[in-house]
DNA sequence: GAAGAACACTAAACGGGAATCACCCAGCCG
DNA sequence: CGGCTGGGTGATTCCCGTTTAGTGTTCTTC
């Protein structure tokens, strides 16, 4: 978990136009210490050492700790957006778009534990920068382009219970579940992850659609 | 969220053999707190404030804070655990047992929200206290009381895909997900709770299992 | 080329978390 | 009476995020 902390020398002041490079180096560094040791792990002392710089002078690009890792986060949950958009695109039925959406989503989870486990699994109320507003519209972005392709399913009236709405809000809740739980719980003994996956899916999906 | 502090009175020192007693008080001042107020919350500060106590004192009691509210967690857990074995007794099927287990596990989410959070929702890693291991082990016969039901349906042949392991680590990690949403983003715009755990479990008991 | 403002940056400190240490004091037992 | 021991504490340590007050360099303007 603990990664070697580097560039222990200080960083050259910069030229007088170009502070805000600063910026893009301190979410360099915090991206990679915050994906190796997550969000606690990722403090404010340690970034700015990474970078070679005082820990005071984060404050000159960031509000706080949560705007830098959010804006890390929001990097990531926008990719996710792309995805879904992408598939959205795509000429197939809205059945396999849903399971598509899923699937991505599942995967953006997996490969992305902190973000996730930030993003996801965090009450979120311990924020004081404003920056959650703008994670949380992502994420709504997310859960509407998802849940377009579940509105053509229940138009078609091939949903078995519940209203688009709720059937939306348990397909993503499911699928959610399983990744945060193979994400916070690694040690437990599970079964395939990919194999969880397909059961999720199918389960979900031909419980709540009919063919 | 935050709590009126009370009890600002010093609490008068134990006779010689009734240290024991002190425990008692911190447990329930701690779960006043920590119901009232999460993890985070629940300093040991405040609570040794709430007992009228300094706060080296709970030390004499508790190796460290995660011992206090692991053993909190525990009990509830234990409630839960009860829950489980009082249903697996019941003469109905499977499927029916089932049922009853996982909406009496989402039931107990959100009543004890931080409860679970805590033992459900964290990586668990930044506990030095061992008493996480009684907590995983809580955990672990919880789950496994809720896997015989499902052993049973799979005997029967009812299994519409994956393996009885499987199945119940999909049921239980979809009904999760539901619950952990509602619990750590109660202001997003949900639908019913109640509907939408009628809705999870037809979904992926209908998926899941065959008539 | 000197003055001065603007800017990049820092040292030191604050307050609040968990946890530890050395100690204090009351009561009981011999 | 004297000492031991169990209940309890104040001061301290080490982090954390964050703030304050300031330093030193560089660019601009006269």
């Amino acid at each position: 978990m603990t990664v070697v902390l580097k560039k222990p020398h200080k960083s050259a002041r910069k030229p007088k136009g170009d502070g805000h490079l600063r910026r893009g180096e301190i979410l360099a560094a915090a991206e990679k210490i915050f994906i190796a040791e997550g969000y606690a792990g990722a403090t404010i002392r340690k970034i700015a050492y990474a970078v070679g710089v005082s820990s005071t002078a984060l404050y000159m690009h960031f509000r706080d700790k949560d705007q830098i890792l959010l804006e890390i986060s929001n990097d990531a949950i926008e990719r996710l957006l792309d995805l879904n958009i992408q598939i959205a695109g795509q000429p197939i039925d809205p059945l396999s778009r849903v399971r598509l959406m899923l699937e991505a989503y599942m995967r953006f989870a997996l490969d992305n534990p902190n973000t996730y486990q930030l993003v996801f699994c965090s009450t979120g109320d311990h924020v004081k920068s404003d920056k959650i507003g703008e994670t949380m519209a992502l994420g709504d972005r997310c859960f509407e382009k998802f849940s377009e392709p579940v509105h053509e399913i229940a138009a078609q009236g091939r949903l078995r219970s519940g209203s688009a709405v709720q059937a939306a809000e348990v397909l993503w809740s499911g699928c959610h579940g399983l990744v945060s739980l193979l994400i916070t719980k690694p040690s437990r003994g599970w079964s395939e992850p990919e194999q969880l996956m397909r059961v999720m899916l199918d389960g979900l999906l031909h419980g709540l659609v009919t063919d």
